[in-house]
DNA sequence: ATGAAAGCGCTAACAT
DNA sequence: ATGTTAGCGCTTTCAT
């Protein structure tokens, strides 16, 4: 900048105003500015600007994994508010591991990001207070934060799994798996919870065997859900399953068309919806979230704090969907 | 850091030594200066670093849609492979948009990323020459740059189609219909040249209604893949596709799923590889790309060149494969 | 082993 | 309309 106003023949300042397109330059000056500007192929160094201006118009998103289905929408809804508010997004993925949330959510407070988005790994997020302190706004979204207390964005997964469940009830079901996503992860715990009420609440006992969380690996999964199907000493095979997440549900359904599977309809409801899941056979009964609705919320949230709301944090709850696609209507077949 | 040094009782250097884990300082002086670290709760301010430094270690990464699912694992390697160096992610969308892109691009290099990995929009990249010769590293993944040189990592689009539609021939089919991206995008115009290399390979002519390039708009693939299945007058029906993208393929899955189409068997041989491709009736038969392998080797080509490589720009093609799983296979049925 | 001073490139505040 | 000065928070250089 400082070669700039010198080829140009004009202050530091008025470069600066150039630049910043702020007023009270003669429209020649500025002609003149913009040459050198040109010529130098200058381009104003935001790190040094952040440093004055104390601002970074950048936010941070941490979520589990940029590339699931589920979030990398999530993460563009995100993206676009924060385009719209002129701020550019720096995203990390935790890989499930509260350790590398940590890491990731500080070495985006030592950058300095204006604000956060936080899908939790962790359960205990006091490491954030200096920050927060320091006027880091921070939104939590699919999953509550751990010992502090933030603004949330979260869909009513106690809700919509206990629909869910209750619909399979509905269609003549009396034995159904369970299988999700590692309990202490918040949405796997609040759908297992809504899997046992809406049972309890059809008189239904729930077998131990019934219930398998434990992770998303398919391989883990066909195996609980083979073990479900067959039956154990003790306990009837189940006429149906609830999955806890799209990727669970995924494995699942490549479980349940496998060729010694074919030869018995086994009923499905899905938690989370999915890609294809309609054009599927039987097609894929779904309790249906909207991750970008969810990272909307959530990035506006944000901005909404940045724009200096200093109010209670809030906590929005998101309604979920039943979508019936076929699998979650049919009938017992044992 | 002044707070730091003056709680402490020692000189700002001191601390600065303390915080990046430099030799020169007594354990007591360290034990001291970590005490009011914590106190303070003090975190380095990394901007004023960057200023100093002239590094910030962090990427920028510009694709079309980060919530893409051909997009969203690429974006993921990249990640991968800049915290393997320390390096921090900062990712847009150009959403197909030139102008966007290089609004994003010339946001990053203001932010003095130290690097780039594009997926271009533009069909013009010199608006980056001054940043390059300024030495921000850049890498073209997915499609070339235009008018520039640098490193560049792609997918074999040309054989990858023509192995597809030769594959298509070789079942049986002599009508067969391409549906692909807007054809200004690099991909799909090599897509469509490798279909009508192999058409050409097999003597086979191409009537213009059997080729529609012109986006992934479900409504606008459904529509084409209609007209080509009805015939036009004086053209036959086609009795199979080619599609150019996931996208596509996704949209034209879709109508031929639809009541009306089912009567008729058509074959399909889609670009890309997609998720539950597998379970969907018939399965899809795909030339598949992997675009995490795409991104990790643009990532790094692209710490290669920050690690100080300066030879020639480096032009890797990545082989696709194809993956028969029945869509491929169906004989005409005209 | 430790510290003082200069300066990275910009903008805010205050001249002129 | 334009320029000057100070200083954002750190690292570099050079003393001590």
């Amino acid at each position: 900048m400082k070669d700039v106003a010198a080829r140009a023949g004009v202050g530091l300042k008025t470069v600066s105003r150039v630049v910043n397109g702020e007023a009270g330059v003669s429209t020649d000056t500025e002609r003149r500015v913009n040459e050198a500007i040109t010529a130098l192929g200058f381009r104003r160094n935001d790190s040094a600007r952040v440093l004055r201006k104390g601002s970074t118009s950048s936010v941070g998103l941490v979520l589990e994994d940029l590339a699931d289905p589920f979030y990398s929408p999530l993460s563009r809804a995100v993206e676009e508010v924060a385009r719209a508010h002129g701020a550019l997004l720096i995203n990390g993925s935790s890989a499930e591991d509260p350790e590398r949330e940590r890491e990731l959510v500080l070495a985006l407070c030592a950058r300095r990001v204006d604000g956060l988005v936080i899908v939790p790994a962790s359960g205990d997020h006091r490491y954030l207070e200096p920050e927060m302190a320091a006027g880091v706004a921070t939104v939590f979204v699919d999953r509550p934060p751990g010992r502090i207390e933030a603004d949330l964005v979260l869909s009513d997964n106690f809700t919509g799994a206990r629909e869910g469940v209750a619909h399979l009830i509905a269609h003549g079901h009396r034995r159904i798996g369970f299988i999700g996503d590692q309990p202490r992860i918040h949405t796997a715990g609040e759908r297992l919870r809504g899997y046992r009420a809406a049972m309890a609440e059809a008189g239904l006992a729930v077998a131990d065997s019934w219930v398998a969380p434990g992770g998303t690996d398919p391989q883990r999964v066909r195996a609980d859900a083979a073990r479900m199907l067959d039956g154990t000493e003790g306990t009837e095979p189940v006429t149906a399953f609830f999955s806890g997440n799209n990727r669970v549900t995924v494995a699942l359904v490549r479980e349940l068309a496998a060729p010694v599977r074919r030869e018995r309809a086994v009923a499905l409801v899905g938690f989370d919806d999915f890609e294809l899941a309609d054009l599927l056979s039987p097609a894929v009964t779904v309790v249906a979230q909207d991750p970008a609705d969810l990272g909307r919320n959530a990035a506006e949230l944000l901005f909404r704090r940045l724009d200096g709301a200093d109010d209670e944090p809030r906590r929005v709850s998101r309604p979920t969907r039943l979508i019936a696609r076929g699998s979650g209507e049919l009938p017992p077949s044992l």
